[in-house]
DNA sequence: CCATGAGCTTACCTAAAGGTATGTCCTTAC
DNA sequence: GTAAGGACATACCTTTAGGTAAGCTCATGG
């Protein structure tokens, strides 16, 4: 964070020196990893979505933190938003193709941890 | 279809049901998508590290937060342990193999948000 | 005989993430 | 006139993540 930024980037070897820096890139990876960020991403990948199907759709989830990761991932430039201005207001989101892009990724790390764990608990 | 999700449950079992599960799965996502994690295993994937050149490489990392990572991603099979048992101790880890099929997607998923973010970064 | 170093562990405490509950807007249906 | 539906916002409160700092081990060098 922004507090004990000490950009030590020697000639010792490349270092990741993103881990710490205040880069836009350090904010979108919180978002996308964070706890309901990758569920978000990865629901849309299959289609778009209203809002109120995200939120049953991954259980657990509150309104108001679907809303809030919502927010950051549109903001991010990865999910778009798109209003109907009916009564009551129907909202849909889905994948921008910077989305697509992150969430495929996102999605083989998933599934390869699923793939491990799931046919019998790995040592 | 798009709006299959919330009633289709019951027959259609299509909708991520790991979202909210205690399966063993969801944790190992947890530590791999920690704030700490996903460092910890992008730098493991060059090479092997002994502890305080990962608490130099991730700068900003407290030592109590590197060892909690590094036990969780241990005993998730992610990473491995290895101590010469001199004095004082010098202790090892790297990725196992399991550790090194995460990390690509993992890295993968890093590589894309800060190619998009900066025009030059990230190398 | 005390400091040093590597790799932790533990206690303590603060910041923030996240849950719950409620309010809001506007219109149609009852 | 009141409930309901959809997509939030907001206030309040609890849980947890994570930072700081100290301690521990034990052989070696001063």
């Amino acid at each position: 964070m922004a507090g004990g930024v000490q950009h030590r980037q020697a000639e010792a070897g490349q270092r990741y020196d993103v881990f710490h820096t205040d880069c836009p890139a350090r904010d979108v990876v919180d978002h996308v990893t964070s706890r309901w960020g990758i569920w978000v991403l990865i629901s849309l990948r299959s289609n778009d979505l209203r809002f109120y199907e995200l939120r049953e759709s991954i259980q657990g989830i509150s309104e108001k933190m679907l809303a809030q990761t919502l927010r950051a991932l549109v903001h991010d430039g990865l999910v778009w938003r798109e209003v109907e201005p009916t009564t009551p207001p129907q909202v849909t989101y889905g994948l921008t193709e910077f989305g697509r892009d992150v969430g495929e990724p996102l999605t083989e790390l998933f599934d390869r941890i699923t793939r491990r764990l799931s046919p019998r608990s790995a040592g």
